[in-house]
DNA sequence: CCTCTCAAG
DNA sequence: CCTTGAGAG
């Protein structure tokens, strides 16, 4: 590439720079839910510091979803395991290695069909820690705060204690190895063996109740059964046809996967969407579930997608976005399935990887559709007002791309964001961007905890 | 290409729906300028309908620079030659054969410096009649109604005559005809000897005071000799390197071109920009002339551009925008060269086809900068607030394309805009969208009166 | 289905 | 300099 044509790339992914960050940052507040923050982070302990903990290898049953009340597994919460075995997790290993010997095999219908296969519960810790210890040659993730937005008066309290919710692209590894040509991170940092464990760790770390991934294709042999055993209920849906089968020893195709606790939640209606634009379908999926929430009893609507790539498709990206809120739309007043007062409000909150800045067509059609959806991460800005400078960043071939992509919406006359997980600085990052030793995927996680504005009963 | 790839071609050109096109349409109105329309205009009368003009061939002094009023030449204004000679065009023929022969030797600075060089003014009308002449065999051009927006006191008068400016991406002929891909015009329609013949009967039929062209390939062997004599000072900057250039027998590089006429206009400053972006020069250009009106005495300045085209380049299309921006304010607080008062506004109209969108950043840049700059076909809508819905439309081998890329920019609180051309619908554009055989482009030209809000000589 | 690389004009 | 089309993965 001559020097010019380089410029001209690097300019066309210049970061926008005219966005404020996020200023406003408090610690870790001491909340319902510890989020055991602490082994692997820098700046807050590094890895092989305060080892206390053994490596029990028996399944534990963490969480019970008989009971109503919201179980968080809080053992060992500033503990580490760390050097006590150094080569594979066993605990993982022997789960992966049961599992995935059929991984194509396992139609998303046994899943949903089979709602208390809670047989094979395993204590997040415990996994955690096997995390831990496989990753300890990786350097220690940056830590992230958890930032209670100022003026916010929170709904959250003993009969109504906040949803976490967990928004993240993964990075399908046939394409992080394969095609999608992140020159600046070394191949052996987007080893699936290794880079597995990373995603693990950071699921484990917040321990979302609800968590909406895209780019996963490793569903089946991988998230399904891990999470399984965790005690989440998971759904997958495949894109019709995914880059990833270009790619050789590929492991299937990636789609978009929603799990949710079911100590929490119980399933009410699930919705495999693909998204048509102009009445044409296409390429891109959504999932759509309506949970019963099990304290409160207050229903919720849950949806992940992964919108249309690349520059020159925004008005696909803006009209897949059309279908999908008409879906919601008739979704959320069907009632989920219910026949019921129409009247009735079902919060909603909508996932996704956009593929579109906050400048784009597609993200005005969500701000301003008649469902009354706020972006979440906009609350991480002194304004209020401003999503955050970037939830993927990445060098390519073609030069730097430093964007913001991914969404958390929520119906803001219904939730309330009680808290949010702060964005890496550039710094934090670092120099070859992203994915990288530390961050497993070119994009950032999103997390926050939501709570119900009103109290079903007080409604009733 | 398969049904489904080209779905989603077309779903990626969709034209934007969601913009109200223009409403209110006035007739033509007796302005103090004629503007000849009659002959060629489906609706207003076929060609070959009132013959009645002869054909002189001599050259005709219609206007004179020596005198400050305005002399705007109006003979023959609703006659036409037409049938009189069919073959080829006498006169704009002998021009054009004279002035051809040495296309490319021909330096700008020729034109600059020799400001009195009026020797060969040629009747603007009777070359209009030469090119209905050519043109007789092609389809009538549908009629363009010129609209005066309702609720503007406009500010014109026998004292403040309106300047009247046409902004018109031509098509360089080597990109048409070589490599642009418009697969529903027939090649026969693209034809140079035919269709520079359709640019000039454009120009001719509304005789703008400023035109700003993008997109010329053919300027020192047409355009400079032709405007010339018809009284109009051209100053042309090619691009750096111009794709015309990998076309076969291309005419030289394309680039822009800006003229004004003399009669009206006398040229104070010239500035020829390379527009750079993060301090790298880019491939594109602007002019930016600081005129002087012979008739009120006030100053203006005119810039014409053409940034970077295609999705992906929005980042560099807005610093591009930047940069002329920042040369502006340089150029217009400067006082256009003359030392004075630097609280004097020198009013600005910018022209161009920006290739983008009004969603994208650079449109914000130019509505929101220090220089007051507003964009005068905002006004053709009913709530004077929405651009037109489109200002080109192509079918390419890619899809359909209809958009807003080009706009007139003017100081808003110097410059009142009396009355605008309409855009043609999308029947009269016709199924095969642009160009054609009747729009020799595949942009719109735009054309509005603008004139002075102040008298100057109520400000001394 | 999609995207990157390459070569041609 | 920049775009387009072919071909690979």
């Amino acid at each position: 590439m001559n020097p010019a044509r380089r410029c001209s790339a690097l300019l066309n992914q210049l970061c926008v720079s005219s966005r404020g960050g996020p200023t406003a940052r408090r610690p870790f507040s001491p909340a319902e839910r510890s989020s055991s923050a602490g082994p692997r982070y820098s700046g807050v302990g590094g890895r092989g510091v305060g080892v206390k903990g053994t490596c029990p290898q028996g399944k534990l049953s963490g969480a019970s979803i008989a009971g109503a009340a919201l179980v968080c597994p809080m053992g060992g919460s500033s503990s580490s395991s760390s050097s006590s075995s150094s080569s594979s997790s066993r605990l993982f290993g022997t789960l992966s290695q049961s599992l995935n010997s059929s991984p194509l095999a396992q139609p998303d219908l046994y899943a949903e069909e089979s709602p208390d296969q809670d047989l094979a519960e395993v204590d997040p810790d415990q996994l955690l820690r096997e995390c831990e210890d496989v990753l300890q040659r990786r350097p220690a993730r940056p830590h992230r705060d958890l930032v209670y937005p100022s003026g916010t008066a929170p709904c959250h309290h003993k009969h109504n204690p906040s949803i976490r919710i967990m928004q993240w692209n993964i990075l399908a590894q046939a394409l992080g190895e394969g095609k999608d040509g992140f020159i600046r991170c070394p191949l052996e940092a987007l080893n699936w063996q290794e880079r597995k464990y990373l995603i693990l760790e950071e699921i484990l770390t917040y321990r979302p109740d609800i968590l909406c991934l895209q780019e996963v294709d490793h569903y089946y042999d991988t998230f399904q059964p891990i999470m399984a055993s965790l005690g989440y209920h998971g759904s997958f849906l495949a894109k019709p046809w995914s880059p990833c089968l270009d790619v050789e020893q590929n492991n299937g195709p990636d789609g978009c996967a929603l799990f949710f606790r079911r100590s929490r939640f119980s399933l009410q209606a699930t919705a495999h969407l693909r998204l048509s634009a102009m009445m044409l379908p296409t390429n891109q999926v959504a999932i759509v579930q309506t949970l019963h929430c099990r304290v409160t009893g207050q229903r919720l609507c849950v949806a992940v997608t992964h919108l249309k790539a690349r520059s020159g498709w925004e008005r696909l990206r803006s009209a897949q976005g059309a279908d999908l809120l008409q879906s919601l739309r008739s979704i959320t007043s069907r009632g989920g399935g219910q026949s019921e007062a129409p009247s009735a409000v079902l919060p909603l909150v909508v996932c996704g990887d956009f593929n579109a800045e906050p400048s784009e067509d597609v993200y005005r059609r969500f701000s301003s559709s008649p469902l009354g959806l706020d972006s979440a991460y906009k609350l991480l800005s002194s304004d209020r007002q401003t999503e955050p400078a970037y939830t993927t960043w990445k060098i390519r071939p073609s030069g730097e791309s430093c964007s913001t992509l991914d969404y958390i919406w929520y119906t803001h006359d219904a939730l309330s964001v009680d808290c949010l997980l702060d964005i890496p600085t550039e710094e934090q990052i670092g120099p070859g961007r992203l994915p990288s030793y530390h961050y497993p995927s070119d994009h950032l996680s999103l997390l926050c905890d939501v709570s119900f504005r009103d109290e079903p009963h007080r409604l009733m």
